[in-house]
DNA sequence: GATGAATGAGGTTTCATTCAT
DNA sequence: GATGAATGAAACCTCATTCAT
């Protein structure tokens, strides 16, 4: 890794939470350079323009949001217990996201939705990836029988999304913990009274 | 309604769609402005400062998000045909919500809670009383014998609340109306099989 | 007095204060309605617009700072006993003139000498008319005898005037009353030693 | 001298005059920008805001203003000349003084005492370090016996500076020199026949 | 005659971006 | 490749003033 792209790592890095904190129109160049210490021209010798550094830094974000998860998930073998990671993952991080302000997807996909369609994509996409990972681990869970196979994958799966990403978000803005232990709780039936044969 | 109280109206009606579309931050004076047709000395002299403006627009946001289904629930009587309302009132107003820029709770949950405290709170409290609200259908269908008698009131309307938001997040960002038809089914099924009697 | 005539003046007795600490361009026509509790256009219908606000309102601040000693000055019959008004009258009355944002001539002045030429010429004249009270005293007092006649005095009443002013001024800023009674000090000494027969 | 430390110096040596003339309300970001031919944006990449740019233009005009004295007096040894430069001085600088706005001791101390306390305490500071500076002569004058032992240097010094901003601000307003040179006049009086042995 | 509401110019400050050094 | 300094547009807000009611 040369000293330029150590220079973006080191920019991304530290925007990445500005971002997720406070939003793209609200995360001005100045906060930028007061993370970082950098100056405005090093940005701009490193980086197009402050949409390059969001876009990047979402990417950073999430990346960073689900490599956890990934990790728990590569010690297990069977497909429910794969799907399990999900709730213990988020009961155990609900603090630290919350510290670093929240699920990415969620914040960046609601302020972008209506007015950056770059950012917009990128969250789109990263929905639409978080969901064919799940309907994957399901495929190969009815594939291995150790999952129903009359199972709606898609249909199970975007339950399981919606119910992490609405029992974040409300926890998250509450302040009340229960919203997403609640989601997690019923995900944790759901996959163990329903998808398991 | 004196003239004063007209143009706050006015104001406040078509700087609404704006913060729920563009957020707090990405709404300008300009924005305002061009949205009513009145100059910015106007906005100034009907309101305190771009924030005044803000927060009741989010009243107004919400009013107008929560009035519909408060108007369905009343031809309802049973406690059960109350909270049916909920899946019956998304899945239809889906396409107008996200024409309007979405669940203004989620707008303004996401942008203020790392960034402007009056409006988290606000966010805030619709929710808890969102949260109150079936809580107390739940109660009351409870004492009528509607509903099951061990049922956890406040962990089911977290959850019904959590499908919802979750729902409407994912279906506005991806695209995709699954999403929310998805919660929506699961919230039915959760009040015609575990909270019916 | 008539009606308007009765506003006019409590637009003038509310505002003059206002002029006289914050001065012409620091005081704002929203400071003026706060302090008399009118409406902008009640201001503007009783005077053609600010400049004839604060142009009467140094007159009644003028007016109100000279009455006092003019006052004290009619019990003396001898021309030395009313010069030395003077001296008792600014000792007096520091922490009143202080109070009401100290002398207006002095902060009229000061801030219109290079940038309001209708209140220069008023605080100009101010001067003017001042200084000829005291020539006139003192001149009286060479005809009655109760002043040397070889007495400069122009020269004697600028002098007066000096230490008046620079004394008040330097107390008000400093917060120290010794300046002015210093000045004082002097003045009496330069009525009883110099000007006295 | 670095670049920025040069422009700094620009903008404050180019606002000074506008800051003393105009004064602190009286003078606008686009005055500045006029008087110096640079953005906006530039001045507040070198201040923080227009305060500070005050403030620091108060330190200008003040040392412009006292570095003249202050030279004058170097050559001379006793201390009733130096004294006596006080009166040379400011005689032959009225004009000059009067072209750049007057006395920034007085113009600042005048506005800034009851709206902006931070000038308010700059002004303050100036007159109390002048003082102290003639307070000083004066002692030394008595350990060497230049200056009658039993004066009081405090009341002395205050009177001097007394008749010189009275004197300064009479004859500005006024127009008329005589002023100034009456209240010279008395403190050269006061030097050789009540500070002389 | 008085008022409430509006105006439009101008106030201070911050923004993303550029470019000579 | 990095920096510091500058830009000009746009941000939020306040100003003195006007005028229909």
């Amino acid at each position: 890794m040369g000293k330029a792209e150590r220079t973006r790592r080191f920019i991304i890095e530290k925007s990445a939470v500005l971002f997720n904190k406070k939003g793209y129109a609200g995360t001005s160049l100045s906060d930028m350079t007061g993370a970082t210490g950098l100056t405005k021209g090093s940005i701009y010798g490193n980086f197009e323009n402050k949409d390059e550094v969001a876009l990047e830094a979402f990417d950073y974000n999430f990346e960073k949001f689900r490599s956890g998860i990934r990790e728990m998930m590569k010690s297990e073998k069977g497909s429910l217990q794969k799907l399990m990671c999900y709730p213990r993952y988020y009961e155990e991080k609900l603090e630290e996201i919350v510290e670093n302000g929240g699920c990415p997807i969620l914040n960046t996909g609601i302020e972008a939705d209506d007015t950056h369609e770059a950012l917009h994509q990128k969250a789109s996409e990263a929905i639409s990836n978080w969901k064919k990972s799940i309907v994957s681990i399901i495929d190969i869970g009815k594939f291995k029988g150790e999952i129903q196979s009359n199972i709606d994958s898609s249909a199970a799966a975007e339950l399981i999304i919606s119910l992490i990403e609405g029992g974040l978000f409300l926890s998250k803005v509450s302040g009340q913990a229960s919203y997403l232990r609640n989601s997690l709780d019923r995900i944790k039936l759901l996959i163990l009274t329903e998808l398991a044969p």
